[in-house]
DNA sequence: CGAGTAATTGAAGTTTATCAACACACGTGG
DNA sequence: CCACGTGTGTTGATAAACTTCAATTACTCG
């Protein structure tokens, strides 16, 4: 398999009638613990999206009033200081949730990053379900606390990591999300361009494409084209992300 | 008032048998939406303890067998990286949740840094009470929600903001949560020494260091002792943290 | 009041940002 | 299918911000 050959999964083909059964995250969303009869209260008010990659779905401070959750694509989600500085403050992966009940305002900045397919509900609807339907309620808090988790180790990169070990946890955090196995090798396509990459890891595009050079010269990544990165070694990758700790949950 | 006036409330006295109707955390909790009878399915579990200044709860990894709430006091979650580098993700201040249900091990070192009164819960039979008082489910989830939303901001702080907007983006964020009011000034005490500043803001004790001096000389805070601080005109301060946008939810 | 920790300040060094030029990929139209 | 143009990525030189190492000063507590 040459690296060219790596694409997202668009497999799933949605339309009137497609059940929940045959959804790609069906087992990661915060419907994975809906009994049927539960799935029917959610399927009653759910409707697929398609967005098209580079699209804004939302603008901090704008009205929500809808939540979603991931179903195929990549999205992100970051904030704009006035000045024009911007932080990306979360990836949008399949499965991920979009908005937050309870809340009619977003708070930052959605946007596709490829095309995008949400699983989208109308949020005053969700939050009765929410109310009325504990194990969609136990799904959302343990994916509140995963992402709350997240968030805090993110922290920890832009405090404390330079820029080579920020690079290189990025490109772990995808290998492990997006990569494809192949003879002991990831191989991954990035869905972002240097300055979304440089934005999430609080750098200039410059310094990030600097430190992509210097991972391909000391032989952590390869590179074919613009997007697709293979990963020799994730052990490697892993100790030049600082994230060590002998290798930790490694897959 | 002087500055060196200003202490910490330890005005909460408690002991067997105290209702949780005296507690100084009852509105804002994770039991602030309970009724009475749900009040005391958590009362037959809770357990008041005090941690001593300086003194670790948990190290991240150590089994957990509590949750809890912060009744008094400021405390604060932190991750070392293995060659010393440090970095915290989280303070802790009077009314927030430690420790996740449905985990077993902490994540994150946590520390008193003042002396700490916590509301304890044995971890298994807080679970249990999640599942069946939703009232205490729809709280935690909330707070869960905020405590995700300020852990993004803050990386927008740790990835875009320059030393002196981090500094006083912490000390923005202190005066809201800790200050008190006194003629249009906001007077609080620094709960935490520099090299803790630093910890929290991804930045050397000799740069915090700099950027207090450079913020007193500018007017923009006045000290007294090593924690004492009042803050003149919050309005400027907010701009000083560069979180601007006219000088959002002040208060 | 004195000892010891915490904080401040200075000088030099390192990392990253900024400004600028150039090269490469990819889609388009010839 | 190749040439071309535009946006994306790379690389270099210089400047700025922050860190590091080191010395001094100021609190606080016994």
């Amino acid at each position: 398999m040459t690296l060219s050959q790596i694409k997202f999964d668009r497999t799933f083909r949605h339309g009137p009638g497609v059940e929940c059964g045959e959804c790609p995250i069906r087992t990661r969303a915060v419907c994975s613990l809906c009994e049927p009869h539960e799935l029917n209260a959610l399927d009653g008010i759910k409707s697929y999206r398609e967005i098209p990659a580079g699209k804004r779905l939302y603008e901090a401070g704008e009205p929500m009033e809808h939540v979603a959750s991931v179903v195929l694509g990549v999205g992100t989600l970051s904030r704009t200081l006035e000045d024009g500085r911007r932080q990306m403050v979360g990836l949008l992966l399949p499965s991920d949730f979009i908005g937050r009940p309870g809340r009619a305002e977003a708070l930052y900045d959605v946007e596709a990053l490829t095309d995008l397919t949400v699983c989208r509900f109308e949020r005053k609807g969700f939050e009765r379900i929410l109310g009325s339907t504990p194990n969609v309620a136990t799904r959302l808090l343990q994916m509140t606390l995963d992402e709350l988790d997240s968030a805090r180790d993110w922290a920890v990169v832009l405090g404390r990591k330079s820029a080579r070990e920020r690079v290189a946890s990025f490109l772990l955090i995808l290998a492990r999300r997006l990569g494809r196995q192949s003879g002991g090798e990831m191989l991954f396509q990035l869905p972002v361009t240097r300055e979304a990459m440089a934005d999430y890891l609080g750098l200039t595009l410059e310094t990030t494409s600097r430190q992509m050079s210097a991972l391909r010269r000391d032989g952590v990544i390869a590179t074919e084209g613009r997007s697709a990165v293979r990963v020799p070694d994730l052990i490697r990758l892993a100790e030049e992300a600082g994230d060590d700790s002998d290798g930790v949950a490694l897959v």
